[in-house]
DNA sequence: TTGAAAGCGATACCAC
DNA sequence: GTGGTATCGCTTTCAA
């Protein structure tokens, strides 16, 4: 193991001084600077991790706490994963993964065990005992999506509410005056609330009628919304979809039925653009910019200057063929 | 900030007996114990990470590599990862994700630093540049998946030869004779090439027609495959998938033209239980148990009897109605 | 612009 | 069965 003293032998310098190099907290002389990186090249020195977080009391890490689904939504956790992981390493930080079947505990443990400089929780709950939790450690905190009582946690998430306006008021410019929306089962995260908060005053103040129903994203499921929703509501000329693992069977089961989209049926779903490209059929969808929002959350967490308490990204929607005008009413 | 010092202490004993009560490297009296235990519950003790670390020269973190994939398979990496953690928690280890997009430099960076005391690598390709590097850095390894030279670097993997012929073997059975493999794009997994050489080989040996063709999993791709099939050979009555991410649409594509599972053909699919379990009609599969892979890779990195130098899980096929013996050939 | 040295908090060896 | 303490490799203050 290479340490920062031989560095310091090699290059003729003191170990002070390659630390200064490497952090910049010192004005190191242009001749000096360069022969302390030249050792550390030409020996491969990496400072030692716990010997830094030690003595400096920062580890350079950051946890992060993902849900631990394996389902269809995998894939934007995936991406969520991926753009924090990008960003964190962008920072030089790196990234732990904490179990969320620890809980509470696991968050405390990595924190007073001083394994992480701060957490970022992904799918919180509207009420969520972390949240007492994470304010009372008082490590630097960030939240990807809004509970009901962030009590000074700082919040990133995309503008759900604002989402599915755009999705309604997309399906209204179209000629869709019968809306349905199918939701996730997940109803006790914030998400889901604000995305129906959304769907409803959009749909009320253009005047449309509408219906809101969760369903579990398996083919039985799907079908049997449907079944539920030709039932009650056979108007219905405009779906938006907020339950993005549904969406391979809500598009076949509309396809056994003979129910053409975008004629018989426009579709708008609110999914990543991957997920959204992945369909059988060229969707019109309101993007989760997931590689966005991991990226500001490892920046609020790791600013020096105290981030937004909640800030809420922009939907942007993208339009495609699953909802168009072709309609004759 | 407790430090170990303050829980010594509090319980009336010196730093090192806390420190051997929690390591149980020495025999320390029930009552001392006691107090000792008592003392940390209720100071909330965590020894801090960064100085056991140095001390110790054991981290108690494993890095994890795994591809940055964000489609459907993203389902499948996500169960390993979830196995890993909960594997690595289990042995009170943590998990820091590796970048995939530093290759080689992050392996590096994170050993010689002493970030971690292993490395579990997913997804290496049949020669893969990463195992010489990983070889000749001596840090404890484990290979999810089998390169051409794992040149004694431990490998963990499902025997997809076995899991193949599983496949063939079953369609077989049940009267299938002309027999497709949908292949991943990933030709340069070796699983591709393992899958590949036991349908080849059991299909042959049991007289069988066949073909494999790679698709990527879109729904045009798939489509074209499905032609191609159709043109190419007529006859094929049985398809081993082992493309988990094209199934969705297979389905759908064969649904369209009215291709009737399974009687006018069977499906077998080489894929995770929770996917094939999505699908919208009743697979029968060959299970891909992440969980155990998971999980194995972790315990052959972290005990202390070296590992087997490559561990092939057995696969076991599960029997649903897209493969039965309706067929009157 | 640079060096010396005092910690950081745990481990594990040497004593008893 | 328990205590004292040198040590791990780095950061950062104090001094020059």
């Amino acid at each position: 193991m290479v340490t920062i003293s031989e560095v310091a032998k090699a290059a003729g310098v003191s170990p002070s001084t390659v630390s200064y190099v490497l952090s910049g907290k010192r004005r190191i002389s242009e001749q000096t600077q360069r022969r302390v990186r030249q050792a550390i090249d030409t020996l491969g020195y990496h400072p030692n991790a716990g010997a830094r977080a030690l003595a400096s009391r920062r580890t350079r890490t950051l946890g992060l706490l993902a849900p631990a689904c394996d389902d269809l939504t995998a894939g934007v956790i995936r991406q969520f994963i991926n753009a924090m992981l990008t960003a964190a390493r962008g920072h030089d930080h790196d990234l732990v993964l904490l179990n969320p079947a620890e809980g509470t505990q696991g968050i405390r443990r990595v924190t007073v065990s001083a394994l992480v400089d701060g957490v970022i929780v992904m799918d919180v709950d509207k009420a969520d005992s972390r949240v007492g939790l994470l304010e009372e450690l008082r490590t630097p905190t960030v939240i990807i999506g809004v509970p009901d009582s962030p009590g000074g946690l700082p919040c990133v998430d995309l503008d759900f509410q604002h989402a599915a306006r755009l999705a309604v008021q997309h399906l209204a410019q179209h000629g869709r005056r019968h809306l349905a929306l199918l939701e996730s089962p997940a109803h006790r995260k914030s998400y889901a609330v604000r995305t129906r908060t959304g769907f409803t005053t959009m749909a009320r103040s253009l005047d449309l009628s509408f219906t809101a129903h969760r369903c579990h994203p398996t083919p039985d499921d799907v079908r049997a919304w449907v079944d539920a929703l030709e039932r009650d509501h056979p108007h219905t000329t405009g779906i938006v979809v907020q339950n993005e693992a549904a969406l391979p069977h809500l598009l076949t089961c509309l396809r056994q039925r003979n129910r053409q989209i975008p004629n018989d049926i426009s579709i708008v779903a609110i999914c990543p653009r991957a997920i959204a490209e992945q369909q059988e059929l060229p969707l019109t969808y309101v993007d989760i910019p997931a590689a966005d929002l991991g990226a500001a959350a490892v920046d609020a967490l790791l600013q020096t200057t105290p981030p937004p308490p909640v800030q809420l990204l922009s939907p942007r929607l993208y339009e495609h063929a699953s909802c168009s005008d072709l309609l004759t009413p």
